[in-house]
DNA sequence: CTGAAAGCGCTTACAG
DNA sequence: CTGAAAGCGCTTACAG
């Protein structure tokens, strides 16, 4: 309480007030710390920019000042200038979605590495909330952006983004017609897998329950299933195709559909552990036990597939690894702009666990 | 491609390059637009604050030369000469962590409402990277901090925030002699409430597995167990409670310590529904039935929790709402300064499922 | 190695 | 309602 030497002001809140005033108003400022140190700003300013061009003794001299002083760099008056920026976008469609925190790690870790820090975004799946949200970040001044579309997504998108010159990769799911980097797993040869597994153990009646008709997720998904039933001389029967929101909710009420309908399934395939885990439900709900009266496989491989009633036999697509790859390329991308456009797609695995190994008694 | 209509170069490389060059460099100016648009930078920027003062024509005018400029407002620009910030700094411990979701989606909502924008930092519970973390956030200039402390953080952390005069809000966790806005759980009183519930259903022999010895998370269960069983003329066995991180692999590793001492426990109290299901991982590994041959109670109540193994009985701590009211909290403090302390408190609920129902056949 | 001056894109008084 | 000028905290040439 120092500063209020100077009056004899006893009213608790107004010596308060003048404090907060004081020190909201005044960040102490590169220019206070160099003339702290008696040298000159731009001395300062190379020292905070690590520039080997200035003496020890310097050096020293004046980052004793900034501890003095409890100097903080303003690292947004230097981007300003410098036209430069540190902070990466990252727009997503479900935080609550393990898969996307597992993402977003990913994400994080690696431009942590690099000196970024993340702006983050939730779409909710919803298109005027990622508008608004790439708005926001552009706004912001983001270096670059990482985006998991909406289902919904177009390619007007990323053309506003592409001619104002910034840098995006897309991540896990794909726009139509657009030509952009982008980084996922080959859902068509997980589903592949998913399904030919469950082919091997008998089944002939496969549903594919969850995931938005037509966008690129689910179409890519649609054909693995049809190439794997086709090689078993099998079709897909529309009336065991339901899609729905890529959630718990979405896909329980998506087999609660199914098991009203005539024909009944033995195994089903799931757009992603989410939705498997909603269709579990259901079919408890309905008095049938998964992995025994219904098989069921589900997509990603989120840590709970493990630890979920029964284990969930699912399809890895390396969701960590992903934002890893996906925050890499974007920072090579924004070092150097020759880029040119790429696709890394990982390769998925199938992890079989009880909700579809269990023998069959058909 | 106008621009290179000068030269008579044919290397798309250079010509793409001279392009991202030009580009990259002239971000639109409000300066331009308010020249395109025959005003003033002043009135353009009343125009962009939304100011009622201007008329409706030179609104349009203006707007008008935005969309056909492809202007993009800066923020970070008119922050930092209004000494404003539209930016919130969010730190938590683990992502991967559905409580952590939903919190944060707790957040994101609120905020966004009010135009906060998200800065989103993870310390995997370790407190160098939690300070590291806070440096940069201050670097980026965020309006204020929303902070759940790693288990070890001291008070230090907080006055160097003080001292820079940054609105904080703790959440989840507080940070011992730390005198600062709070909002969280009352940790005692659900554990209390969920350790009562075991011992109504004839339980004596209750462990309490998981969290961070000492932490004040850990404290103040410690604290409601010991009440519980107080009241039941019951005692704390000390080679009943093992601590650990607060994570699934950590539960597993810990019920797998207990199973290996001489007595062991007829129902486990777990720190969190993360450690819970680790714990039920490890009961079944062992032979035995989570729910049967021991009664298991986690604490969050995380989505999962209602699908697992057997479907987990939880104390709900509303993530979700407490993000919200941390966020709210923040959001006052920055509006003004004249604000006070505040401890906002949720009460938890008991939830009871399968993996503690079942009846008892001891 | 150091200093004085200009400028990043915006807002803020202040005068009309 | 509009305009000219200064300034937020930094970096950038450029001259010494």
């Amino acid at each position: 309480m120092r500063q209020n030497a100077y009056n004899g002001c006893n009213n608790k809140n107004q010596v308060r007030n003048a404090r907060m005033k004081q020190q909201k108003k005044r960040r102490v400022t590169l220019q206070q710390v160099a003339e702290h140190a008696g040298v000159s700003t731009s001395t300062a300013s190379l020292i905070v920019r690590n520039n080997p061009r200035i003496s020890e003794a310097t050096r020293e001299k004046v980052l004793q000042s900034m501890r003095e002083l409890g100097y903080v760099y303003d690292r947004v008056a230097a981007n300003l200038r410098s036209q430069t920026s540190t902070t990466v976008g990252l727009i997503i469609t479900d935080i609550s979605n393990t898969f996307f925190s597992e993402f977003l790690i990913g994400v994080q870790n690696t431009l942590e590495e690099v000196g970024l820090t993340v702006l983050l975004g939730t779409t909710f799946d919803s298109v005027a909330k990622q508008e608004q949200l790439i708005s926001t970040m552009l706004e912001h001044r983001v270096g670059g952006l990482i985006l998991c579309p909406v289902s919904g997504a177009a390619e007007e998108t990323l053309s506003r983004l592409e001619q104002l010159d910034i840098p995006v990769v897309l991540a896990v799911r794909e726009i139509a017609d657009a030509d952009c980097d982008f980084v996922g797993a080959d859902y068509e040869e997980g589903t592949y897998k998913a399904v030919h597994h469950l082919i091997e153990k008998g089944h002939q009646e496969i549903a594919f329950l969850g995931g938005v008709k037509h966008s690129s997720t689910w179409t890519k998904r649609m054909k693995g299933l049809k190439k794997a039933l086709r090689e078993a001389d099998l079709e897909v029967k529309n009336e065991f195709v339901i899609d729905s929101a890529p959630t718990r909710e979405a896909g329980y009420e998506a087999v609660m559909e199914l098991l009203r309908r005539p024909e009944r399934p033995t195994a089903i395939f799931c757009f992603s552990d989410l939705v498997a885990f909603g269709v579990m439900q259901g079919i408890r709900k309905a008095g049938l036990i998964p992995g025994e009266d219904i098989d069921i496989v589900g997509f990603d491989n989120v840590p709970e597939a493990e630890i979920s009633y029964p284990p969930l036999t699912t399809v890895s697509s390396f969701p960590r690894q992903s934002g890893k790859e996906a925050a890499q390329l974007l920072h090579d991308k924004i070092a150097s702009s020759q880029h040119k456009k790429q696709r890394i797609i990982l390769a998925p695995e199938l992890v079989i666990r009880e909700s579809s190994s269990k023998k069959r008694n058909a």
